[in-house]
DNA sequence: AAGAAACTTGACCAGTTGGTCAAATTCTAG
DNA sequence: CTAGAATTTGACCAACTGGTCAAGTTTCTT
C-alpha cells in the first residue's frame, strides 16, 4: 500500500491515496466494533457502514464483501497477536519473563478487548478463517517455547509443568477477562472493571501460576 | 410439565404427552447444535427444524419465536451448571475439594461441549440473557464460596489469594477446553483431544492451581 | 365410537440482507 | 487546465429469514 506520510507519520492533508486510506480506516474500526459486539452472522454491512457514517455502497466499493472485510479485521487482529507473543529465551529469568508475558496479555485484554472477542468467536465458529494460522504460526510458537519451558525445568529453575497446557492456562485466564467481561462485572458488582481489579487479577494469576509452576522470585 | 413415566423413569409408549415431550426434546437438541454451531444469529430455524427431522413450521408451533427456543435452550444449561457447582463447605479438605471441582469443571466441558459454547457465545454478546442470573444466582454462590476460601486462608490452609479473581481462573481454564477446542487441537496436532489430553489437562490445572494457592496436598 | 384437542405441514408473506449499478461528483497527474 | 481515474450514493434486486395460517391427520377423553 503506498502510502504518503511525513516524517512523524501524519498523512499529508493532500497525499494522494488519503481519501481511500482514511475510509478503509472508518471502515474496520467500525466493523471491529460491530463483529465484537454481533458476530460475524449478526453484523450487517449496513449498520457497519452507519457507525463508520457511510453509505452502505461505499463499504461494499472498498472491501466488496462482507467476508472480505471480516476477513481484514481478522488480519489485523492476528497482526496484534504476533507482536503481543513477546520474547521467551532460555537465558532469560523464569519469573520475570512469565511474569511479563502474562501482564502483557492481560493489558492487551483490557486495551483490545473487541480483537479478543471477535478472536473468541472465531474460534467458537471453529476457526474457519483463523485455522491455517493455528496450525502453523501458533503451533510452531507453542513448539518453541515448549522447549524453552523444558529447558528451564532441567535447570530446576521450575516444575516440569506440560507447557503447552500451561500456555493455554496462561492465554485462558488472560482472555476470559475480554471475553467474559460481563461475568465479571457482575460477579464482582461493578459497572466497568477498575485499575484495581485488573491489579488483583494481574497479582492473582501471577502469583498462582508462577508459585505453582514452582518459579522462585 | 405433567409427563407420565413408569417406574423406571422411562416414557410410556401410550403416554399422553409423549408426542410432545418427544418432539421438544428433539428440537432442543437440534437447536443446542446449531446455536453452538452458529450464534444466536447465525442460527436459522430452517437448519433447527432439518437437523430435528421436522419441518420448520413444527419447530415454531412448539416454541412460538426463535428467541423462545434460544431461551428454552439457555435455560437448560444453566439448570446443568448449577447442578455442577456442587458443594464447597469450609469442613472440607481444600485440595480433595477444589481438585474435585476442577476436575468436574473440565469433565463438563468435554462431555457437554454445545452447552458451553453457546455459554460462551451468550456471555461474549453481552448475556442478554443471561444478566439477571449473572448478578443473582452466580454472585450470591461466589460470594458465599468466598467465604470458606477466605477461612481456609485464615485457618492457614491455603495463601489469602483473592476468591473471586481464583474462580476466574478455575473457570476459564477448563471452559478453555470446550470453546477453544480448534485451537488446542491445532497447537497439539491432534484430530480430537484424547483421554491423555483431557488428563494431562486436568493434572497440569489442578496442580498449578493448588500449589499455587499454597495448599498441601 | 365420536367429538374435541393436539399435532402436522405445504404454501405463503412481509421484512431484511448482502450485493449491484449507473449516474454524478471529486481527485489527480501531466 | 483538463482528461481520466477514483470515489460517492440513492435506487434497486434476488435470496433468505422468522413467522403465519388453514386444511388435514392423529391422538386423547369420555
Amino acid at each position: 500500500m503506498a502510502v504518503s506520510a511525513d516524517s512523524a507519520g501524519q498523512v499529508k492533508r493532500n497525499a494522494p491515496g488519503r481519501v481511500r486510506q482514511r475510509n478503509r480506516a472508518k471502515i474496520l474500526q467500525a466493523a471491529e466494533h460491530v463483529f465484537a459486539e454481533r458476530g460475524y452472522d449478526g453484523a450487517t454491512t449496513a449498520a457497519i457502514a452507519d457507525r463508520a457514517g457511510l453509505p452502505k455502497a461505499n463499504v461494499h466499493y472498498y472491501f466488496g464483501t462482507k467476508s472480505a472485510l471480516y476477513r481484514a479485521v481478522i488480519d489485523s487482529i492476528i497482526e496484534l497477536w504476533l507482536e503481543a507473543f513477546g520474547d521467551i529465551s532460555e537465558d532469560s529469568d523464569p519469573a520475570e519473563t512469565l511474569g511479563h508475558y502474562i501482564r502483557a496479555k492481560l493489558a492487551h485484554s483490557r486495551e483490545r478487548p473487541l480483537a479478543s472477542r471477535i478472536f473468541a468467536n472465531e474460534i467458537i465458529r471453529g476457526a474457519p478463517i483463523l485455522s491455517d494460522y493455528l496450525k502453523t504460526d501458533l503451533r510452531d510458537w507453542v513448539t518453541d517455547k515448549s522447549r524453552v519451558l523444558r529447558q528451564w525445568a532441567n535447570a530446576g529453575k521450575m516444575d516440569p509443568v506440560d507447557p503447552a497446557h500451561l500456555f493455554f492456562m496462561i492465554w485462558s485466564t488472560t482472555q476470559t477477562y475480554a471475553d467474559f467481561d460481563v461475568q465479571m462485572r457482575a460477579v464482582l458488582g461493578r459497572q466497568r472493571l477498575t485499575d484495581e481489579d485488573f491489579e488483583t487479577a494481574a497479582a492473582t494469576i501471577t502469583d498462582v501460576i508462577l508459585k505453582g509452576c514452582g518459579i522462585a522470585r
